[in-house]
DNA sequence: GTCTATACTTTGATAGAC
DNA sequence: GTCTATCAAAGTATAGAC
């Protein structure tokens, strides 16, 4: 069994992205985390606020890594998010809608209401649309498209999970993938045809 | 003045949309409306799920209305497109990042945790669905085709309200709102090359 | 319908023994 | 580091006078 401290963030990762910030007790944290309740205290002394923000940016890293995993193995960047977005939509069908973005719902509760922690999903945020730029730009396209493709790309995968979420269906996260894979793809011819 | 009842009504989806479900409290929402606390289990002997319930549904329905307006005013969907989602990043930048969809925090809240509530919020996605639908096949893209363009401009818009308020940045709005309206226009390419 | 007071529960957080 | 008891505040909800 990993550590004391560990098994805290990991559980509060679940339940936020699940619940949401509000949503989740410190209470619930420790049952979840079969951690002695002073614990939470002990490791996080700033409290919630210290643990929310840690893991906000932990979960955001975890993310990144996943994709950089998933999409990078594939032969080509189009691939690489058609798979990514299949990836999601089983996660989503095998845990009864529940695993999706880590950090949306938090980002939505505090983006006005708590400013170090929506800093805290800003910078994750950032991560993410940066890695991609240059994942895409890697392949050719120029990298002011290769931005734009990054931030439909996210957009379309963030929204999806909101709908498929809510309606229960893999569908919108296949279509988004589809769309997105589609997308990537035309950006590549129109990379090479013009070189 | 608006009655106490509407009021109610009108305060709670302005505290979603920026707080989410959990985020809200009932005594915040009678002070927000200017109404006596008593009211609100008058109006709503349900308390606050019932007054949610209500008030995603009635948001759902405002929200498909702002957009038949909007975008049902352009000279053709592509353009309609392009304009809803203009509008949906100035209005971002003059509230300050906080108005932005009104229900996609509670729905992301809810989703693995109430399920009257997930219930109404997949009823209000599926009829915007619905709606875009029947809109971008009137226009001559074949049905599956309209549904496909439907269900990815709809997860652009509410990922890119995801990434907007977090980065509190229009950006990510303007990018989802081109691609997605190019995505139209290439459809509608399509649709008249074929016919 | 309005308004106040209050009951009951849960929340985040702290103290102090071990 | 662990664990329990406990606090003050905030949460939802109810009762009853007006």
């Amino acid at each position: 069994m990993a550590e004391t401290r560990d098994r805290i963030v990991d559980s509060t990762a679940e339940l936020f992205r699940r619940q949401g910030y509000t949503g989740t007790g410190v209470k619930q944290i420790v049952t979840e985390a079969s951690a002695p309740f002073g614990s939470l205290y002990h490791f996080f002394p700033g409290g919630k606020k210290q643990l929310g923000e840690e893991v906000i940016r932990w979960s955001g890293q975890m993310y990144l890594q996943l994709f950089v995993t998933v999409a990078g193995d594939a032969p080509d960047v189009a691939t690489g998010v058609e798979r990514f977005f299949d990836g999601a939509a089983e996660t989503l069908r095998e845990t009864g809608y529940a695993d999706a973005c880590p950090i949306a719902t938090v980002a939505l509760e505090v983006a006005s209401t708590n400013e170090p922690l929506r800093k805290a999903t800003a910078d994750v945020f950032d991560s993410w649309i940066s890695a991609a730029t240059e994942w895409f730009a890697a392949s050719g396209i120029a990298r002011e498209r290769a931005r734009e493709l990054s931030l439909h790309m996210l957009s379309a995968l963030e929204g999806a999970f909101i709908f498929s979420r809510a309606l229960r269906s893999t569908e919108p996260m296949h279509v988004a993938g589809a769309a997105s894979a589609a997308a990537v793809r035309e950006a590549l011819a129109a990379a090479s045809g013009k070189a």
